[in-house]
DNA sequence: GTCTATAGTCGGATAGAC
DNA sequence: GTCTATCCGACTATAGAC
């Protein structure tokens, strides 16, 4: 009986496959990638990829389940939080827009630590990829956190600028402030270029932080008007 | 003599691969765009693009000439004209602000409309990539525009904010509003999804430009305080 | 400048031994 | 589950006729 203390060798393989795959589709995308290099990446037989995932496909689409994943496990705790502080606002209007602000923020926080990471620097380039042209693999992500973070976001948005949830004026804020905290990431050559940050330490992390929150604050501090 | 009223013909097949390219190498990325599929794309003969360009990597940085060349002169006027009315801002210290808001909600103007035009689509995957991994692609179109333009609208930023416009901050709030104005653009897929646009019709860039204002407005109604 | 033809390389997939 | 060996298609680049 070994079921339990003996991991299954091919679970390593997998493993070490999907790692070394994250990597090496990040750095040159799919196409650029042969099996061959994510097979040597992984310390593995090229031969593998065809028999645990189908093939060079199989492969990408099983990073995009683990990039799912990691999202999840960064992000679920903080968007359970505030899902649950969001059924006890205070009905006082002043108090509660403060109130889903700083909820807001928080999330925020959670958000900007997921990708200043070090994992996302990986996944970033997959993602931007997927979403220019998205597939099955975007789907993935979309549906399992990133959907719902966005409802998320709206909802704050909407509470503490007085404007109306369902609005488009509303979820085109959203996205600005996505925006707002994803350009680190999403725009780093400028970032590098202009900033002459080589990579994000936690100083810079921390900078934008506070930028953002001035940046939110300053937005939402009075009732934003209906067009 | 037919110097002029002749264009050669070896020109007609560098604008056509050119053109192609934009297109292929947009959709599929370098490796995923063959020789075959891009000179099939511009209906000239596969010899040629090592002819006229030494390979497929001459082709690809020639893309991006003319990607810096589309985006110059887009931008160019716009620019000269902001450049030109920075030296005769007022002295007294709430207008100064003032106008220099105004200047930089019309610099966004602008460049938002570039983003939205049709051609950016094309070119919006590829400088994307180039960002994540600068080659000296990247520098083609940093060196010609962006960086320029960077500067410029940071001191624009200082001003209207009141913040110093060597600071860090400055800096960071600076990326976070092209952030605001990019991310319909590179978050495409977020986008599609969330906001159900197919594609950017002038009345979405229009609300965009409106709530871009509204933000922007807002952020610096009062003087930013300096960390 | 443009074409055809092909050399030379590398890709993903898989058969079959262990 | 893992390996070696190999098939076969697709690729880039280029030689050489026109």
């Amino acid at each position: 009986m070994n079921t339990i203390t003996n991991p299954p060798r091919g679970d390593q393989t997998r493993k070490a496959l999907i790692a070394a795959a994250l990597d090496v589709f990040g750095r040159t995308g799919f196409d650029g990638a042969s099996t061959r290099a994510l097979a040597r990446a992984a310390g593995v037989n090229q031969a593998l990829i065809g028999y645990h995932f189908g093939g060079k496909r199989g492969l990408y689409l099983a990073v995009f389940e683990n990039i799912a994943e990691q999202m999840q496990a960064h992000m679920a705790p903080t968007v359970e939080g505030i899902d649950h502080q969001l059924n006890e606002l205070p009905l006082d209007d002043g108090e509660r827009r403060e109130r889903a602000l700083q909820l807001l923020l928080t999330l925020f926080d959670a958000f900007i630590d997921m990708l200043a990471g070090q994992a996302s620097a990986h996944w970033t380039p997959l993602v931007l990829r997927e979403q220019q042209d998205p597939t099955e693999a975007f789907d993935l992500i979309y549906d399992s956190l990133i959907g719902r973070l966005l409802s998320l976001i709206t909802r704050l948005v909407a509470i503490s600028s007085g404007m109306e949830e369902g609005s488009e004026a509303c979820r085109i804020r959203t996205l600005m402030i996505l925006g707002h905290a994803m350009v680190f990431r999403i725009a780093r050559g400028f970032t590098k270029r202009y900033l002459q940050w080589e990579e994000l330490t936690p100083a810079h992390v921390d900078a934008i932080k506070e930028q953002f929150r001035h940046s939110v604050e300053s937005q939402f501090s009075e009732r934003v008007p209906q067009s």
